[in-house]
DNA sequence: GCGACAG
DNA sequence: ATCTTGTCGC
């Protein structure tokens, strides 16, 4: 699929901050979603190394499911180098680029994607699956592992069950139970859907496990990238 | 000044 | 994110 908005790299956080702050007010977190949603694509990166560095090797992935079987119907991968230093908040500028290297080999145009990392659920407002968004236009949602930003109350144990997300008085997201005995997981909307629908999808994408399959596919696609890029005996030794 | 801090 | 052994439980 095409990239409407090309990725602009920062030359510094400050730089960064600013970006995020111009394409925030493109961005619209909120509504039903899609009327029709078939496909569900996922996105996941796997990083070489220790991870943290301006330049470290990463390998992204999508993988579209069908929404209601939930079988592969469409994936990607691209390898690449972080083109940002990790810093909370601009997590964005870090995997972004690799990201929509994969997005642009996908031969189909998902109905929904859903990140690994937050939406709104930011201090800006504006993280990776709002950015990811806005440069696609496509809906996007959050689906984080751990809290970045805001406070909330522990989640009932029923699989549905949840809790707000509050930061500086607004709820931005919904700490979510998709199973029974596991750790909630942090949904917050990205572009053109709101949460009440982000969270709807995202337990129906997880029937089985904490994280939604569509990750969970994403995932295991980018290490396997990462391990064959790391085996290729294709950049030859400098010597 | 002391913590917190998506992946 | 990634580095990693054993251990608890279905």
């Amino acid at each position: 699929m095409r990239i409407l908005q090309p990725h602009t790299r920062p030359a510094d956080e400050a730089a960064a901050r600013r970006i995020q702050d111009e394409l925030r007010a493109r961005a619209e977190p909120f509504g039903p979603g899609p009327e029709r949603v078939r496909t569900i694509a996922g996105v996941d990166v796997a990083y070489a190394g220790a991870a943290g560095a301006a330049d470290d090797q990463l390998a992204a992935a999508i993988v579209v499911l069908d929404a209601f079987t939930l079988e592969v119907v469409d994936s990607a991968v691209a390898v690449g180098r972080a083109e940002f230093p990790y810093v909370p908040g601009l997590f964005a500028f870090r995997e972004l680029p690799t990201v929509l290297d994969a997005l642009e080999r996908l031969d189909t145009v998902p109905d929904l994607v859903l990140c690994d990392g937050h939406g709104v659920a930011h201090p800006r407002r504006f993280g990776l699956a709002c950015h990811l968004g806005v440069l696609t236009g496509l809906p996007t949602a959050g689906v984080g592992k751990t809290r970045l930003v805001g406070e909330h109350a522990e989640p009932g144990a029923a699989p549905g069950d949840g809790a707000d997300l509050v930061h500086e008085g607004e709820v931005v997201g919904r700490v979510l139970r998709t199973q029974r005995g596991v750790k909630p997981v942090y949904v917050s909307a990205g572009h053109r859907i709101g949460l009440d629908a982000a969270c709807r999808h995202v337990l129906a994408t997880a029937p089985r496990y904490r994280l939604p399959e569509t990750t969970r596919q994403a995932d295991a696609l980018c290490r396997q990238a990462l391990r064959e890029a790391g085996t290729e005996s294709g950049s030859p030794a400098l010597s």
